[in-house]
DNA sequence: TTGGAAAGTCAACATGGCTGACATAAAATC
DNA sequence: GATTTTATGTCAGCCATGTTGACTTTCCAA
């Protein structure tokens, strides 16, 4: 199934749909998302955390206050996993769960400041490669990139990402 | 550290680098990859393996006859890793393992028929969403989207990358 | 007041990383 | 020819992080 035929001419868009750009395509995210989480990854080992701390605290410094239930839409995982992790932050006192004041069911989590200064460690790697890859790759590379993971994503996920408070750190 | 000033004003390049920028293309990555790997691991859910014996299935799909050594560069795990991926795809009849030629010691590994099948619909899903991807995106986006991922990458897996042979399924 | 939602917890299990130790066969080197 | 190195395979055990299922507490809302 799929032909994937490289003479087809079917339009201007076609010609970037043979099998072979998609593969290449594919080894390229599954190349380059490793060297995208290795640093970070070098780091977390100085401390007795892991991925996973990682991203509940990129999400949690990205949108000050984003309830439990929040975040675990956006890292996709049950509340098992995440309470194991959340749980470890809050008791090192690196995440701060405060009771909503609307919904007192509710915890609102924020990073403390030893929880900033470890997502800025993090960070400061994870976007000095980026930041090389951007600019080895120029402006109009980065446009691009952004277009076609962002037509990548689950819809649902699409929207969270769209609408992502820019907080910045 | 990183000031990442939005109006700074170096050059159109530097305008692409506020920090605002890089932690969306980091989000970008995290959420695009999760949706990347989610129609291969549903279909392997089926079966009874998991995403790392879709990664050693692709690279042997790739480069028909590699040696284990060679695998295990490309997918950057210890050799006892594969070894559990690999052992249960050879004894299910899904990858054989000749003898090399030239040098005996290694084992050059290859799909069987019943291995391609597999590959194939494992591919067919995760080239379909791939295909969608590029098409909302266009033939400028993608572009720019690989020469970006090709930029992060570590440079000695870049070659590898670079050099992959064409094989197609 | 009752039902459901948000959060937390315990237990058990699976996958797939890792290290360390050791074995075998074959190539390469001295 | 003896020795060392390389490629591969294997066993055992550990760890991080995902899962399901069951259950509790608190609190909002109908």
């Amino acid at each position: 199934m799929e032909a994937g035929n490289p003479g087809s001419h079917g339009g201007e868009s076609l010609l970037f749909l043979t099998d072979e750009q998609l593969r290449k395509g594919i080894e390229a995210m599954f190349f380059a998302y490793r060297a995208f989480t290795a640093d970070p990854d070098r780091i977390l080992e100085n401390y007795e955390y892991g991925r996973a701390h990682h991203r509940a605290i990129h999400f949690i410094n990205r949108q000050p206050g984003l309830t439990v239930n929040t975040l675990l839409t956006m890292l996709g995982v049950t509340k098992q996993s995440l309470n194991r992790v959340l749980r470890t932050l809050v008791e090192d006192g690196l995440v701060e769960a405060r009771v909503g004041r609307r919904d007192k069911r509710e915890r609102n989590l924020f990073l403390t400041e030893k929880g900033a200064e470890l997502e800025r460690e993090l960070s400061d790697a994870q976007r000095a490669r980026m930041r090389a890859a951007y600019r080895a790759a120029g402006p109009a590379a980065v446009a691009g990139f952004r277009q076609v993971l962002e037509a990548m994503m689950d819809p649902d996920i699409r929207r969270h990402y769209q609408s992502m408070r820019e907080t910045a750190s």
